[in-house]
DNA sequence: TTCATGCTTCGATGGTAGCCGAAGCATCGT
DNA sequence: ACGATGCTTCGGCTACCATCGAAGCATGAA
């Protein structure tokens, strides 16, 4: 069973590690957990055989990665249920109100201006959802390859859906993940609109000045 | 961590079994789960604490259901990733695979035959199934009461349906619940094809040889 | 080759949590 | 009032599994 693999806390840790979308090294895995190598050898086997993470080999080390991002979905909705027992009580600290509004869920954008995007997105036809399904319109290509340099060709994959809604717990709405939503993120960094903060492991993404701008221009609700 | 309440596989079972959006008292989701009602009311007091359940008091009964749809929408996610990689639950929870083959889920039979008898009649359009209602066609009340000696009068219940999914949660597919899905297993009984395990409080239904063949000619799917 | 690093396997230990029997409340029915 | 039913609490038992030390393989470096 899946959730017994996350519910025991180091294969937990790790995971969230994970969560950032950079793959990480057995041993820097059992170091983020608090554990020793041998145990996150032994956790590390398990979340692989239950098909939660993906080993690469390269040289002598062990690189491990969320599957892919329906992995990532689904713990970010396992986050979601843990936040609402806290009652919101996650407002501890200052950097927790920038992961509120901006950060990385396994390889594309969550959080406020997650939600936001995508909102804008479905508002103007750009995409069409229905539940989880999400599918791209022509305007939605002539958008993206106008104002962001994306053509569809960039965004095929062979078992990676170019568009899918992913549960954003802060917001408990959908925020856009799949091959676009990583593809815009991307694009976001390469234009320096945005970038994930210097802290190591940190999820946050801090938007620069004029990147916020842009972005507002681009997927504003008015409310900026 | 909510992961870890979802892990267990009783109260998994017993999520499961609401993920059908009705209520169901403690004692009929311990039945499904498997466990003693003692054991159930422990877990179901860490579910209400996770946020996950919601009990509604309503005389001498607790009707337990999921707090709402997004731990619906959480738990369907976790099955999907168990299903991808064929990683099924067959873990512990019932420890007889006697139970496996043939149970009493509340007052119907349950398990691989449950299973087995409820496809069979979908299959020949005896019952119309869509989604969670199911329904008996006209072929299907002469089926009844040819074989079976079951009349359309026997079946009404002010409160009751006559028929209804029931998710079986070793299979993880449906049973056929309701007034006739216990008027079957009444009829089972009667007709000694069947009968409920001597060992008291065991859910384990044991057909005859005898039984076993007109079960398997009348439902049988050729697998036997 | 020889040593060092990264990771895995093996074996033993301990803590935790699921489980049930027995008993205790509450509610319902008569 | 009395017993029956549904659910909970308590206490003890047991099984599982995470954990770590030590040893075993790899790979890379010298």
């Amino acid at each position: 069973m899946v959730a017994a693999l996350v519910g025991d806390p180091a294969r937990a840790n790790m995971l969230t590690a994970l969560m950032n979308g950079r793959a990480l090294t057995a041993s820097e895995l059992a170091q983020e957990a608090g554990i020793t190598p041998q145990t996150a050898s032994s956790h590390l086997a398990k979340l692989e055989a239950g098909g939660l993470v993906e080993p690469e080999k390269q040289g002598r080390h062990r690189y491990y990665r969320l599957t892919d991002d329906d992995v990532a979905g689904v713990l970010e909705g396992l986050a979601g249920l843990a936040a609402r027992t806290g009652h919101m009580r996650v407002r501890t600290g200052p950097k927790d109100p920038a992961l509120r509004r901006a950060r990385i869920c396994y390889d594309h954008l969550a959080g406020d201006l997650g939600v936001q995007m995508l909102d804008s997105l479905r508002e103007r036809n750009l995409v069409k959802q229905k539940k989880q399904e999400i599918e791209l319109t022509a305007e939605g290509e002539r958008f993206l390859a106008r104002h962001l340099q994306i053509s569809p060709d960039m965004l095929s994959h062979p078992r990676r859906p170019v568009c899918k809604a992913c549960l954003d717990w802060s917001e408990r709405r959908h925020h856009l993940a799949g091959t676009l939503g990583a593809a815009m993120m991307r694009r976001f960094a390469e234009l320096k609109w945005a970038a994930r903060d210097a802290t190591p492991g940190s999820r946050v993404v801090n938007f620069t000045r004029t990147g916020e701008k842009q972005f507002a221009a681009l997927f504003g609700n008015g409310k900026d």
